[in-house]
DNA sequence: CACCGTACTATACACTGTACGTTAGGAGCA
DNA sequence: TGCTCCTAACGTACAGTGTATAGTACGGTG
């Protein structure tokens, strides 16, 4: 071998990709993520992710489906509604470590084996537990929209709290309110500060939800 | 009048700038959304518009705030029960009506009076219920961000539908999961399609939580 | 009338996703 | 060994984005 070929082939991957976009997602943010800057990254000129996806949102879809491939299976043994505590408490944990999922989840359709699994799991508990087709589908579906909406919510405000420019516009307009018209936001302003995002506010919407459920049969 | 001003004065204002980009995001979509486009419509140049915003996401946050002021208000002389669910449900109708308010909402702080305003409704209703100060914060979170994701989903499996490039790869999706590893989603595959969205899918779980609530004292 | 602030324009920059056409490395076969 | 084909990666180019900066002309006020 004289010397180092210019031009290497097959050093990409869809899985290599894949990675490095999660990595820049997380490390520079959904927002200011790019095609040009994976290909930056991987050291390789940006029409080369095309080989390998056919455009940005097919690599969001990809990403996505990385993600959610890195959930644990519902835990065996254990009564349903614990199991369905589970699967929407790791959903949410696995959003709060990566907030990309969030925006993927919410601007994407639901694609891929990973994500099938996932939906396999939640539907599989419900099943067992003795709900009918219909009441199972219905029941997915809330705890999917609740978990996608209250956590994506909780990462917004914590996003929200970390830039010191949009804290301040935030407080500025609670203290342009006027005890007179808005007489409850004022008073509860403490509270919704304290009360969003965290386990107990997450936990106490998903009780909500469960003590609507009764056991069939 | 000799001849008209090349350069007309006076004839923008915020509230213009913002229906227009409102017309703009729900004729071609909330993605196609550009500043150029809407100083184009007014027939102007791009930069007339940073007289009246910031920037970008400033002209956001005040369509989100115009389409909030159409949220009616809360009907009076009613069950508490029935005010949450008329609250929830008119913010649902208007996302539907308004398919980038889902967006505007997830993606962006609350902020502005309108959004307050509609705050203070849910707020005032929880508080006259007899709910405490937290209960009722954490209530309003929970109800919000259902209605939130709810919402959103539904919107974009209505997209969905409607892209038969996309609704091809669904259905494709769907087709190569094998019965064996995913049961309950095979099984349920009519179940869930006929679930996303609409009236009672959304009452379903607004219910569901609304069961869980128990009126205090 | 002169002045000045402000509403708007013009130009420019850095950046995006991606369509198109080209090149070069590796595999299979004569 | 030499030829051919496939394809991974390249380079160029285009239409588009948000917005920083500097300039210009109008309307109201002295």
């Amino acid at each position: 071998m004289g010397h180092m070929a210019r031009t290497p082939r097959n050093t990409l991957s869809a899985d290599l990709i894949v990675r490095t976009a999660l990595e820049l997602m997380e490390a520079k943010g959904t927002d200011a993520f790019s095609l040009r800057g994976v290909a930056a990254e991987l050291g390789v000129g940006p029409m080369a992710l095309y080989t390998y996806f056919r455009n940005k949102d097919d690599l969001y879809d990809a990403v996505r489906d990385h993600l959610m491939g890195l959930l644990p299976d519902v835990p065996p043994e254990v009564a349903w509604p614990d199991q369905v505590r589970a699967v929407c408490r790791s959903l949410r944990l696995l959003m709060l470590q990566h907030p990309c999922l969030a925006q993927l989840l919410a601007s994407r359709p639901l694609s891929g084996h990973e994500t099938a699994r996932v939906a396999e799991g939640l539907l599989g508990v419900l099943r067992s537990a003795g709900f009918d087709a219909e009441t199972a589908a219905r029941t997915h579906t809330t705890l999917f929209t609740y978990v996608l909406g209250a956590t994506s919510w909780e990462i917004q405000m914590a996003a929200e709290r970390r830039d010191p420019e949009a804290w301040r516009r935030l407080r500025a307009t609670m203290e342009s309110l006027s005890a007179r018209d808005f007489p409850s936001v004022v008073e509860l302003a403490p509270e919704l500060a304290r009360t969003t995002g965290g386990d107990e506010q997450f936990d106490y919407g998903l009780d909500l939800l469960l003590a609507g459920l009764r056991t069939p049969s």
